[in-house]
DNA sequence: AGCTATTAATAATG
DNA sequence: TCATTATTAATAGCT
């Protein structure tokens, strides 16, 4: 369709190709406009130039990306999926460890106990007798010592922000993941926290399963 | 181009639509292929008919995967890096509140508690102290529940397997190793399955930092 | 960029 | 669906 036939193949002559390039891709995306429009069909076509130059046509109708999300559903190929598939594994499995590690605190706490076999009931008893007299080691120790150091420097004042529990900031809300702050200790909060609404908000201390 | 020249509007009649998208689809896959070998371009066109069905063209020296990441490079949209950001955000959150879980339960059972105030300590300690009390009766109870029940069986049949409660071996043995000889409770969990390579970028029933 | 001789695509038809 | 063909549409080579 020109003053001449035309063998398919690379044009070597870059000018020509480029101008060639110009040409066939208006003529293609006319075509892929009329496809769209003639036939009530979705399509996408995307060029590249040998020169790197990019330029596409989509189904006004629709984007480039639901396109391809369409496409991969379709014809099966995973362009991103295997990453993403992972990592949605590796959350879940987190999901999962973060709440198996609430209930044993809430355990921890004389909470949730109903499961547990006596056996279960005895191991866990004895676990908090034991850690119970560390602790309890740790703190006259801790003790004697702040003792020591206020006799050397007969300093005094306390620590006015004693008792207060710090509230930070959200928590991913989408996946349901509450964040425990860096210092948020179960054993520090005192009331705690009621029903919250649902969405997957939890509180720093809110042990209950995510 | 045909025996009469027709308007660019949709082909109302559904056999003439689907035989002009043939005919057509056939006609642009061939000016795709033209374009790509002629121009040295790089081409991708994705196709569905009115009736669902997939047809696709990409230049034979790549693949759609590659045009896809390029075209998202070229033309600056950002199709699911959004999505996989909030992923890994969420991953994150979720191994520093696993992080924080596991730390809280270490100092549940006596260890790292070098960072903790006296009155954090001693926070710890009167709750330790009133959850054993909990444990404690919740084990006498279900001691007492148990026998009750043994008692009440015996009379009727003998069912060696009644009631009785499995000595799960595992718990104690492979994880008091773990953490010191303490007997640990927080390793009954570790019936889920344990984390595969990568690195063991997510440790999950560790006690340790992650 | 235009122009146009020529080839290519295809709408209607069998 | 397949082949034919009269027409229109695309475009190669030129300016």
């Amino acid at each position: 369709m020109g003053r001449g036939k035309i063998e398919i193949k690379r044009i070597e002559n870059t000018t020509n190709r480029q101008v060639t390039y110009s040409k066939r891709r208006g003529g293609i995306m006319k075509k892929a406009r009329e496809l769209s429009v003639l036939c009530d069909a979705e399509v996408s076509l995307v060029m590249f130039s040998s020169t790197g130059k990019f330029h596409e046509y989509v189904t006004p109708t629709t984007t480039t990306k639901k396109i391809f999300d369409r496409y991969q559903q379709t014809s099966g190929v995973n362009l991103w999926q295997p990453h993403y598939e992972k990592m949605q594994e590796s959350l879940n499995k987190l999901k999962e460890t973060n709440n198996n590690l609430r209930r044993e605190i809430r355990q921890r706490m004389g909470e949730d106990l109903d499961d547990l076999s006596i056996d279960e009931l005895r191991g866990l008893e004895q676990n908090m007798d034991k850690s119970l007299k560390v602790v309890r080691d740790q703190k006259y120790h801790k003790i004697q010592t702040q003792t020591d150091t206020y006799k050397k420097k007969d300093e005094r004042d306390e620590d006015p922000d004693y008792g207060l529990v710090d509230h930070e900031g959200d928590y991913e809300t989408e996946l349901g993941v509450a964040n425990g702050g860096a210092h948020s200790f179960a054993f520090r909060l005192q009331p705690i926290q009621p029903n919250l609404q649902d969405g997957g908000i939890y509180g720093f201390h809110d042990l209950r399963l995510a």
